[in-house]
RNA sequence: GUAUCCUUAGUUCAGUUGGUAGAGCACCAGAUUGUGGUUCUGGGUGUCAUGGGUUCGAGCCCCAUAGGAUACC
């Protein structure tokens, strides 16, 4: 992997650069549509690449690792021709799921000990079978291994959380070295920045991070219950840190201001299950605000989804249509709503690099925030 | 035709000895940030079939009418 930096926005810390991976370029600022198993949920492969333009996607380890499995993964010569996607992938480690939808879990010094959502069976991540699994899957960006403190933590538990990330982190890292990737293009590992809240700790973490000297770095623990102001002052705090030629990915990561926002305060990568999540429960992200495509105010608005979008379903279907799929719960609306809002995601972050190269940046994402926040 | 039972929110139904109604679903709104097509939160939207009567007061008791169900001629 490549990150070549191109141009710095003089007003902010925005700025545009191009990675290149094995599997294609990547421009940046960019949104990674989720794609937890293998699948951006509704969207078929040829609109992500055609109509949303979707540079990279997410998969996750923990999901792919209980199934369909490490056999099939490998027998399938990797996710990427399991799943048909011949552009970049990015997996998480699944240390966040560990977290957010085990029922049962157990922290200890050497991994993570988990119960299975799907069927209840036990097992166990460590750093070292991580980088295993995630060589399996072989993604061309792979996260390590972390524990995702919650926003609101003790800096008791917060630094106790951190010891332990960075533990895994060095054993990831070795284990990582020395493996080999196992389909014939080159994966790259990026470490995650956590810390919670606390501003020593996030420093701390940074300069552990940098001893390894990766091709870029990730900042985790972030949007997962403090306030959003707290978000935005450690991306101050953190990417002023982190070295100017390496991509800063921001984990989870957010609403369309989020977004903004994230750019300028320089993050270079974002990924986030809001677009199809919430598009899937009938909400749309525009350019001239949200819209919860179940209200009644729509019931007879037959204008175009968005006016101003870019995918082929903003002009092809109505406002009053959407509605009508999402009130008789069809599938249809989820898929319809899902590539909207990815597109615009996406359009929102090529819209960013446009403006970062224009020098125009900040004025515009002072407006566009406001506008693209409104409630319709 | 006769007998018995039923009729309460959009719907399926609950409603105590008579004190002017509630639940699920639906509906209307809100939440959702490294995804379990979820989940959570808030909102009752009513001519108690209709018309009379008894009573201080009726969804509840009495009479009539309408509609429906079942059984027997």
């Amino acid at each position: 992997m490549r990150f070549q930096k191109i141009r710095q926005d003089p007003q902010s810390s925005a700025r545009c650069g191009i990675i290149t991976t094995d599997h294609g370029t990547i421009q940046t600022p960019i949104f990674m549509p989720v794609g937890t198993v293998g699948s951006v949920k509704g969207v078929y492969h040829r609109d992500l690449k055609e109509d949303v333009k979707a540079e990279i996607i997410l998969g996750n380890t923990y999901h792919l690792y209980l199934r369909p499995g490490l056999d099939i993964l490998r027998a399938a010569g990797g996710l990427h021709k399991f799943i048909g996607w011949d552009r970049p992938i990015l997996t998480d480690s699944g240390g966040f799921q560990v977290f957010s939808l085990s029922p049962i879990r157990k922290l200890t010094p050497e991994g993570c000990t988990f119960a299975s959502h799907i069927d209840g069976s036990r097992h166990t991540f460590t750093p070292e079978n991580n980088v295993d699994t995630q060589r399996i899957i072989g993604a061309d960006i792979v996260m390590a291994l972390d524990e995702c403190c919650p926003g609101d933590a003790t800096f008791a538990y917060a630094e106790k959380s951190l010891k332990l990330t960075q533990n895994w982190l060095e054993r990831f890292i070795r284990h990582f070295d020395e493996t080999e990737p196992l389909y014939g293009y080159s994966q790259t590992l990026f470490p995650i920045i956590q810390g919670c809240v606390y501003p020593e700790l996030r420093k701390q973490a940074v300069e552990h991070a940098l001893r390894f000297d990766r091709e870029g770095y990730a900042i985790g623990g972030l949007a997962v219950g403090e306030p959003t102001e707290e978000m935005y002052r450690m991306l101050e705090l953190v990417c002023p840190l982190l070295p100017d030629d390496r991509p800063r990915y921001l984990m989870g990561v957010g609403t369309p201001a989020n977004l903004l926002e994230g750019i300028a305060r320089g993050v270079d990568m974002f990924d986030c299950v809001m677009p199809t999540r919430n598009g899937r429960n009938g909400m749309l992200f525009t350019w001239n605000g949200i819209m919860n495509m179940r209200n009644k105010k729509w019931e007879s608005d037959f204008s175009p989804l968005d006016e101003s979008g870019s995918s082929f379903v903003d002009r092809y279907y109505t406002k009053a249509y959407l509605r009508h799929l999402f009130v008789s719960g069809e599938m249809f609306a989820a898929m319809i709503a899902s590539e909207h809002n990815l597109s615009f995601y996406l359009d929102l972050v090529r819209a960013a690099r446009e403006h970062i190269m224009a020098g125009d940046f900040s004025s515009w994402k002072e407006v566009t925030v406001k506008r693209i926040m409104t409630r319709l």
